[in-house]
DNA sequence: ACTTTATAGTTTCATTTGCAACTAATTGCA
DNA sequence: TGCAATTAGTTGCAAATGAAACTATAAAGT
């Protein structure tokens, strides 16, 4: 007489992707957290600054790439300014705009997390077969389309 | 003569993973959010009272299923129970532990709130064929066993 | 030019979180 | 037994977060 249908978490795709992407984060976290005292946030916006160097990007644009909100990215910045990890500066032609990019210090912690991140995530994709890692690849593209 | 190799973010799998995942948690939790007042902590323990309805778990092992630590789900539980909708007992040969369940209150959220959650996910697998499917539940079981 | 409207970013405040310390009950072991 | 070590769950405090209000600048409309 089944009244209630309740969900099966353990087939249920966002939750168990909520768990995936937890788990890697958080595995990626360990690494930086405590030796650079480095907060999961902060790193987000160091490698948007890294991935799109050279293009001199806006706080907005940092929250646009990273899918945080402007808040967020703001306190992160000003953390990250603080520590000397990142430089600010101002537009040119629009003062409100902020000019940013990771400093020699902001790369030289980039230069090891980095590589770090990237392990992990050999890690990961060791588990699979590379059949499985192109159909993962499109169905990101497919679900979560840039 | 690239002294820095930066992420390629829009290919590094836990930033695609993380962005779709809190992507599909934030449209399912909008479904709940206001309409019952619900926080996506406590709509996790009330999915996971409801999947192991019968037998009676503890605290501790909500936060096994949830994967959210235990102090998240102690507060979780205080405000369920404080607005009604999870009945707490204490186990009879071991006092320190809680016995939950839903009451019929937290049931009837629950009955709205599953059937909205799985339409989301239709609606997400819907973008996918079926060998994607069946690749994407293989590589969520290599990648995050439960 | 002048006034409204929009945008970039920061700050404020209430809420949520995360860690460590805590209480209470149970278990292990001398 | 009896006392140390574990375990279940809660609480206190500092830090992180999110929504809305705010400041400063720029763009648009008249």
């Amino acid at each position: 007489m089944q009244r209630h249908d309740p969900l099966q978490l353990e087939h249920f795709l966002p939750y168990r992707l909520s768990i995936l992407s937890n788990r890697v984060s958080a595995s990626i976290a360990r690494e930086y957290q405590q030796q650079f005292e480095l907060s999961m946030t902060e790193w987000r916006v160091m490698a948007v600054l890294a991935r799109f160097d050279g293009e001199g990007l806006s706080a907005r644009e940092v929250a646009q790439r990273t899918e945080m909100d402007k808040v967020q990215v703001s306190r992160a910045l000003a953390r990250l300014v603080e520590a000397g990890r990142v430089q600010r500066d101002v537009h040119g032609n629009d003062k409100r705009r902020s000019v940013l990019a990771l400093s020699a210090s902001g790369w030289a912690i980039h230069d090891i997390v980095a590589p770090l991140a990237r392990a992990q995530e050999r890690a990961l994709l060791r588990r699979l077969d590379s059949t499985e890692v192109a159909t993962l690849t499109r169905i990101l593209d497919k679900l979560a389309p840039v």
